[in-house]
DNA sequence: CATAATCATGAACGGCGTTCAAAAAAAACT
DNA sequence: AGTTTTTTTTGAACGCCGTTCATGATTATG
């Protein structure tokens, strides 16, 4: 006979396990890194066996699939929470969105890095689910553009959004990264302005 | 007594064992990427022993650091030569400057990523010459922009040359990465041409 | 040729992600 | 209650990696 009760309650002690696994490599990650993310470190600061994490992780890419996908959504949260109060322009919507994008790189640099380290060996590629995350904060910015430019085709704008995202990302990445001449960090976010003032220009 | 002839031709002969491990590296790194670097295919494919590469480089990431140096060296030579002929205007050169790297990220992909995924270990820096080469690099669109914005003080222009680069850098790195919202490789050219477009409106 | 100095070699080490036989725990049954 | 079956957890062990270093080979000097 099948005792519901102790199946949920077994489901329920694996997604505490998970829980506390993603905890723990979240904790990791923000103080190491992408690069300094080990499978020992984890799950003893997680207070289980090693082999613990592949019961519930397939493999350590997919605990960093699941922790960028976090980032990922408290990134939306962060942008989505960053329009200007009142009505405001496309351009003053963009400057918002690329200051709150800045803001975020800065303050959350190794979940952020991580999100565009990490890499998926030869022949493994991201769940569809991990790519719609992504989509749906580019399209954050259609539609200022669109107020911007209201004469452009909707298939150019998608683009137009990609290359706006990646042009501000580029600026902030090669700062953060202090590595390649990047734009050193007190002048970021006015620098990250004047690209958007020129991006944003009829 | 200090037989000269042979000291030189041992140094001959070590120099000419770190050419071939460097030569096998870039070929390695070429055909699959950086993140498939091994000191064993490197060396086996070099010809000599593993603890070779450890006579002539302190360790993999100082032989990374001349593969990265060598390939900024090759990205200078082929943007020196990409001015359009004639006499022509900031905007022209500008663009002759992006579409110029862009080729060159596209064609030399596994090297060019190599310049920005690799990374020292914690506490380790990269050496003053390498630093300059960079430099160097950005220093070439400085021209381009002083004729464009002629009122612009000198420290002004060096920021803006950064950022001007780093967006171009940032359109072309999420298009070729092919991860998180990247142009399609189709248009990248066009959306480069674009974005270098409006940086270069008066 | 003998001896000393130098160099090249690859087995061996420690750290990593990952696996899996075995132990422990839980559930089912009598 | 005990006994058996099923499920879960565990960490030693494996293979791969960068790196080291005792050992043997090679070359320079006496």
């Amino acid at each position: 006979m099948i005792m519901v009760n102790e199946m949920l309650r077994r489901e329920t002690k694996r997604a505490e396990l998970r829980e506390r696994i993603i905890t723990a490599a979240e904790a990791e990650l923000i103080e190491k890194g992408l690069s300094g993310l080990k499978a020992r470190d984890i799950t003893s600061r997680a207070g289980c066996a090693l082999g613990a994490l592949y019961n519930v992780f397939d493999d350590l890419d997919m605990l960093v699939l699941e922790l960028n996908s976090r980032t990922l959504a408290d990134l939306g949260t962060t942008l989505s929470s960053s329009a200007p109060v009142g009505s405001s322009s496309g351009r003053q919507v963009l400057q918002a969105l690329a200051a709150a994008y800045t803001d975020f790189a800065r303050d959350h640099q190794h979940r952020w890095m991580a999100l565009f380290e990490h890499r998926l060996p030869e022949g493994k590629y991201k769940p569809e689910e991990y790519r719609m995350e992504q989509i749906i904060l580019i399209d954050a910015i259609v539609p200022s553009l669109q107020e911007l430019w209201p004469e452009i085709s909707k298939e150019t704008l998608a683009m137009r959004a990609r290359t706006t995202f990646a042009a501000v990302h580029g600026v902030v990445l090669l700062s953060l990264q202090q590595q390649f001449v990047g734009i050193p960090l007190k002048d970021l976010k006015s620098e990250v302005g004047a690209l958007v003032e020129l991006l944003s220009r009829q």
